[in-house]
DNA sequence: GTCTATAGAGCGATAGAC
DNA sequence: GTCTATCGCTCTATAGAC
């Protein structure tokens, strides 16, 4: 599936990086064929128009990412436990596709109805998973919040903004950053945190 | 200053929603012309460019937001009493003024280096006094954090979020919002939160 | 599947009458 | 300060040779 065809791929990743960095509309094909090292024209050999290119990362991507964090979440564990593993997965996964979560929660304005609604509603399955975890916590009372839905809300776009400044190259180390993410969102729903083991 | 030209003001206040809705590149001039009622030409006896334009309401709505919250914080009070002020006030600033803090916050990347800086140095600031706040709750040990950078980056995050989803014109009421708000960015730097008064 | 070439539309910005 | 008209350019997308 990821490596089904060379130049799609290609196109793909310049796409990625590009919009990622001028947005959408800031971006033209000339500008991915250049980066691809193709004609302007080669492009629609692989995709319709410039909104296919669009569409293709932000479903793809998002449906990914949050597959990836739904699976580490095993429903047997407290809602503390479980709002941990969102958090950490979540975190983690935002950091290692920077470029992807970034397009695909800038960008929703840039498409067209029909991806906008489908795009839409996976962001709010994720949401509302997210949302399940913060309700169960409130019932038995471990979790202090006055309105889970606004809760998870917060939480995602706090997480969000890890793809805004944080680069792997920079000077601190993914792990720990994860981990003060990790503190952060627990203690907002009145959760405490305990570090992972003192060294 | 406000009042100082009609149509100037006109064009900044359809500049505003245009470019929140479509993002800078996603809006014409000529578009901008219609929404105020004039040809595309004559907004240059106003503006000098379209990135004029852009960067009038930049620089001057993100000074104006970040004094505003600024003004209410009383160095006399606790960390804790601080950081409601703020968190308080940049919220109801936010909900009142969804464009601008949008436009400030996603278009930064839309700005020519010259305002960009500009506009990087006006946020650093604002984030230092946040920032400020929180190593005073640290070093007293009413706030509970691993690293007060990230956590006022993660504070910002979550609140500029407001802007994405919420509307005066929907169900729920700015005071409710703004003090759920209130308790997730308390409560996530380690500090109790106290709802105001039991109704 | 990639190229060259270009159609057809829209863009930012300017000139000059009023 | 607003208008009409337009320049020069870039854009998305297509056509057709190889």
């Amino acid at each position: 599936m990821t490596g089904e065809h060379n130049t799609k791929n290609l196109i793909r990743g310049a796409a990625r990086r590009l919009f990622a960095e001028h947005g959408y509309n800031g971006v033209s094909m000339r500008e991915i064929a250049q980066h691809v090292g193709k004609q302007p024209g080669g492009i629609y050999n692989h995709f319709p128009n410039k909104q296919a290119i669009l569409v293709d990362l932000m479903q793809e991507n998002l449906r990914r990412a949050h597959e990836a964090v739904i699976a580490t979440i095993d429903d047997r564990l407290s809602p503390a436990e479980r709002l941990e593993c969102f958090v950490r997965s979540h975190v983690l996964h935002n950091i290692e596709n920077p470029d992807d979560i970034f397009i695909a929660y800038m960008e929703l304005r840039s498409l067209e109805p029909e991806g906008a609604t489908h795009v839409s509603k996976e962001r709010n399955g994720y949401e509302a998973a997210l949302r399940a975890i913060l309700d169960d916590g409130a019932k038995s009372s471990v979790f202090k919040l006055s309105d889970p839905a606004i809760h998870a809300r917060s939480i995602l776009s706090m997480l969000g903004g890890v793809t805004v400044w944080f680069r792997q190259s920079g000077p601190q180390s993914s792990a720990d950053v994860v981990e003060c993410y990790v503190q952060a969102a627990l203690q907002s729903v009145g959760a405490p945190y305990y570090p992972p083991i003192e060294r």
